[in-house]
DNA sequence: TCCATTACTCACCCAAATGTAAGTAGAATA
DNA sequence: TATTCTACTTACATTTGGGTGAGTAATGGA
């Protein structure tokens, strides 16, 4: 597999551009919630934990400008912003989906114990 | 999906877990290279492009470690190692194959074409 | 008049991942 | 004696992704 520039980007494989496209910290997480219904950017604020504005904000501009997401601007004050995801998008969520249970036969293959951890952070850990 | 801790890093979700295992610049390539064969450190080294002594090192260290690949030293001077996948690996192979297959397929979506680029690159560019 | 609302942007900072360049062991070979 | 071979390690530099905290527009309501 020859190298190959996009973007002035220089990529040396097929996955490196698949996770350049829908990897980070937050990407994956916007698309799964978006995937069975049009959200509000409050809403998706709220249902993933621990992001900031300027994450979400940044990597909804992107997955717009690459075609995952749509975005629908009401002319309302207060603004309201509606996301839904697009047929690129839900095919990115096809992949999500695998990479999921392998990240879950992992876990099952390390021990991670979820239900465990879940006591653990609620006791204050 | 509740976030989980292992080894005092806190996840958010299995993705993250995944690919905090098999992710970065160069695990995949590496895997990739011993999906059929053993290969011995130098071998690895020619065969994947860019990568530098300290990259490979510590990620095969990583990936051992974390059992995707086994390590096998004979004593001898000059020194001879050689990587093999292990099965877990083998099953990270299978994603990475998906991912791939993910990868191409935006590619072409995105027009991106690597004989042209190919050619690119040989001529200098 | 002041505040709440929503969906952002901006300037600045930090830590982790990755890159650079040099060095090392120990035996065989010139 | 100096050099080559291989599989590394180490110190240091740079890049990159993400976090922090503050600010903003335009309108309705108290």
């Amino acid at each position: 597999m020859p190298e190959f520039l996009y973007k002035s980007k220089l990529y040396y494989n097929p996955v490196e551009f698949a996770m350049d496209r829908i990897g980070g910290t937050w990407k994956m997480p916007i698309l799964w919630r978006l995937k069975d219904r049009v959200m509000r950017y409050g809403e998706l604020k709220k249902s993933i934990p621990r992001i900031t504005d300027k994450m979400l904000s940044t990597q909804l501009r992107d997955l717009e400008l690459e075609g995952f997401v749509s975005r629908q601007v009401f002319a309302e004050v207060p603004p309201r912003v509606e996301y839904r995801i697009t047929s690129r998008g839900k095919r990115a969520v096809t992949i999500i989906t695998e990479i999921r249970n392998y990240g879950l036969l992992l876990m099952k293959e390390f021990g991670v114990d979820q239900q465990r951890i879940r006591e653990i952070r609620k006791s204050g850990d």
